[in-house]
DNA sequence: TCTTGTTTATAACAATTGTCATAGCCTACA
DNA sequence: TGTAGGCTATGACAATTGTTATAAACAAGA
């Protein structure tokens, strides 16, 4: 195994990952993944014998891999500090790339995956979100909320935040991150001393 | 002006929001829009003599002026009318698509504009987000709820429905919806009687 | 050193992309 | 009837797409 730096292959996936979240799942092409990670174009084809599905699909899992243990990780401070950091995972994202970034797990949700066939990607997508979810509704549980609302809550959460990002990017402001992070502040914070 | 049902401009207009809500803007080429809308490829750079971003640009605002139109009307039987009425005309559109299809201005909000030109098409999708966090507040405030938490309140509405849709196509599930839904509604006539 | 398997380097393929040019049709008005 | 202008039809262009094939370079173990 060659390493330089993170290894070829860690690199693709984590560029890809990247062009994604600012271009889109079909604007990203394999070519430019490769070139991006300096890799060469023979290589994408050899540590992803199955073709763009499957490097879209590890890009997708890269990306809940290392938002779920941040996420996770906060949440031991409790479910407001969980969201607090969550929101800033992402605004760093949109505002380091100038607006330009966003979430890769969003942007493969929204593109219909080839005639008839389902896609391992939008399944991976699935999977992160319902991470996400699952582990602001135990956090919220173990601060007293009772299950159903806690499950409606995660959800909430999960998707003003996504929603959020897209918003600030279409208006290059980070306004809408601000809005939504103080609604839903209080809104975690009433339902856990409620 | 040859009619044939709606005018063939139009035709291509909406047919072009409903490829972009499917697949996204960049996977969306005018041959195949002109293809379903029945209309030869030279018509569309007839009509939209700019190219694709003139075309990309009117979907968005297609798109926004008819929910608007929806929303703006349902409000008059106050904010949480408004909410289900919108949640509505969005859970319409996933399950008839079979979770295919969402919405197309957040389609546009995701794909970064090309090497330092600002998009016409991402600024149309910023006064659509705008014009019904507008729509949203005005109501909510007219309903009793001060100013800034009604616009922070609208904002959120936004962003989560938005987010919600993503998230239902991703799971292939309503139940997102289910949840949004019924967080949004409390949190509405909670502020409204508070 | 020789050999085996991993990684890279190039080239080619059919298909599709946005865009442009040009020639024809076809309707409406004089 | 004729003529102008909106619309259609068709084809071409360079570029880029996903993918495959093939051969060279390289690494490490025998």
């Amino acid at each position: 195994m060659t390493e330089s730096g993170a290894s070829a292959r860690e690199r693709i996936v984590a560029g890809a990952a990247d062009m994604i979240s600012r271009r889109g799942l079909n604007a990203t092409s394999i070519r430019e993944t490769a070139k991006h990670a300096r890799a060469p174009l023979g290589s994408t084809y050899h540590y992803f014998p199955e073709g763009k599905q499957q490097l879209v699909t590890e890009a997708v899992r890269y990306t809940g891999e290392w938002t779920t243990r941040s996420l996770r990780k906060e949440l031991q401070a409790g479910p407001v500090a969980g969201l607090l950091a969550f929101l800033a995972l992402w605004r760093k994202i949109v505002v380091d790339s100038d607006f330009r970034a966003g979430c890769p797990v969003l942007a493969v949700s929204i593109e219909e995956p080839a005639a008839g066939q389902t896609s391992a990607a939008l399944a991976a997508a699935a999977d992160v979100f319902a991470a996400w979810e699952g582990l602001l509704a135990d956090s919220l549980r173990e601060h007293g909320v009772e299950p159903e609302r806690a499950a409606q809550l995660a959800t909430l959460i999960v998707a003003a935040v996504e929603g959020t990002v897209a918003m600030c990017r279409a208006k290059r402001s980070t306004e809408p991150l601000d809005r939504t992070a103080e609604q839903l502040r209080t809104l975690i914070r009433a339902a856990v001393e409620g």
